[in-house]
RNA sequence: CGGGGAUUGGCGCAGUGGUAGCGCGCUCGGUUUGGGACCGAGAGGCCGUGAGUUCAAAUCUCACAUCCCCGACCA
């Protein structure tokens, strides 16, 4: 991608208003744009992150054996009747259909997921299942805040897995578990399971909790074994698994998972037959990964004063080619070249190609946009290439193949 | 939802009663090019909305809307 191409520009100020890091970086590097009040249109840079992050959860999603659905936005009011959250869940989106009957906008989906569920489980022979969707959730928050960090439309992973048995269903917890933290590894953001209380879902659950000064939870880290525990259901001396001592942290919740009450399933008359031909209730989990809530927890844990810092899994591009001197044909020349060539090897570049620009903004939008790898190609690198990365601070001159070497 | 603050060109701001200005950005011309360059010339605003006070309102009054912050709440 061309940077005189790329929409939009970047902006040297923030919106009034916008204080929160992550906001204010993200709209002047120009990866979203704030509509109101806790709600965001994902500009080009933008979606190219949360297509990144949601790849790596499909990926992992899929290798637990989880398949892909796509549930409705739209939810009938009737259903959260039924489960009685349409009066207890406060932060539910309500109006009228045109026939004039409740209509809801989906905040999660277990009211979705259990019907649809009764209509194709009655045997032991059926389960398990394990589902799961990207998808835009709502949330109407008293009070929006922090940019990515508490919205009222989101994107969001949630999974939901039913089992014959609740010891199925704990093994397969214990899994996905797991797998969060592969996920977290992957995209390099730093979390730790914390137990926390289970809201209008369970009474237990595990939340994955990244630490930052900016977080809105408060969770309490033993400084032994790293286990965490939420506030809320924090009562403990000292360390429980080590007798270690706790320290007090904020934190950011980008993931929680649940085992369900199985007050859902009654709700939805979500039995099967047993293999002794007993009529049972089908045992669920449910696990949330609040992806654009990932995208500014990562701002908001790796950044500088002069920019974004993005781990290299979920950057929007790998390279950003600073061309100096362009109106010199050969440096031009070379730079286009290096630029096609890294392309054609399936390596994502952004090639700073603006003539009219001085090389300090070129440096200074670099730094913003916070791309993993920096190239200068000018009259003073000669026949090399200058290789940066975005957070370090030295140099290094190497051959188009030593890049490409250090890039795979 | 309680408390506080804000709303003026695309963005950031100044402007306390006499019909609007600065910086950035933008356009054109020229000079520049290793950390947000410079000179010159331009374009661009029903001052959030509605009512009121006044000869006269961005400015005073009232209401409303929106955004932000603190708190409460929170899968």
């Amino acid at each position: 991608m061309l940077v005189s191409q790329l929409f939009p520009q970047t902006s040297k100020t923030a919106p009034a208003g916008a204080e929160s890091l992550n906001q204010q970086l993200l709209i002047r590097a120009g990866f979203i744009h704030q509509e109101m009040a806790g709600v965001y249109t994902y500009l080009p840079l933008g979606l190219k992150v949360l297509t990144k992050l949601s790849q790596i959860i499909r990926e992992e999603m899929d290798r637990i054996g989880g398949q892909e659905v796509l549930m409705p936005a739209l939810h009938p009011g009737e259903n959260w009747k039924k489960t009685g959250r349409f009066e207890t869940f406060d932060v539910l989106f309500k109006f009228k259909g045109a026939s004039g009957a409740d209509v809801v906008l989906g905040p999660t989906h277990e009211e979705i997921i259990y019907p649809l569920l009764t209509e194709y489980v009655t045997s032991y022979k059926d389960l398990p299942i394990a589902l799961y969707q990207i998808q835009t959730k709502f949330r109407n928050e008293l009070r929006a805040k922090a940019g990515l960090l508490r919205g009222r439309e989101f994107l969001m992973k949630d999974l939901y897995s039913f089992h014959a048995s609740e010891q199925d269903r704990d093994q397969y917890y214990e899994k996905v578990k797991k797998s969060y933290l592969k996920i977290f590894a992957q995209i390099g953001l730093p979390v730790l399971v914390t137990k926390a209380a289970g809201g209008t879902f369970s009474d237990l659950s595990d939340e994955f909790q990244s630490l930052t000064p900016s977080g809105e939870d408060t969770i309490f880290v033993c400084q032994s074994c790293q286990r965490a525990v939420n506030q809320e259901v924090f009562d403990e001396e000292t360390c429980q698994q080590c007798g270690g001592e706790f320290k007090k942290e904020k934190s950011i919740e980008v993931g929680n998972i649940f085992p369900l009450k199985q007050s859902y399933a009654k709700a939805f008359g979500l039995y099967f037959t047993s293999e002794k031909g007993e009529k049972k209730l089908v045992s669920v989990g449910c696990y949330g990964l609040g992806i654009s809530r990932v995208m500014g927890a990562i701002v908001e844990v790796f950044h500088d004063e002069k920019g974004i810092i993005w781990p290299e899994k979920v950057a929007p591009f790998q390279v950003y080619i600073v061309g100096l001197d362009l109106e010199s044909k050969d440096i031009w020349d070379k730079a286009e070249n290096i630029y096609q060539n890294l392309q054609a090897e399936g390596i994502e570049v952004l090639f700073d190609d603006r003539k009219s620009v001085s090389a300090g903004e070129k440096f200074t939008d670099a730094d913003l946009l916070g791309i993993p790898y920096r190239v200068v190609i000018s009259k003073k690198s000669e026949s090399n290439l200058e290789l940066k990365k975005r957070g370090e601070k030295t140099t290094q001159l190497v051959s188009l193949a030593e890049l490409k070497s250090q890039l795979k």
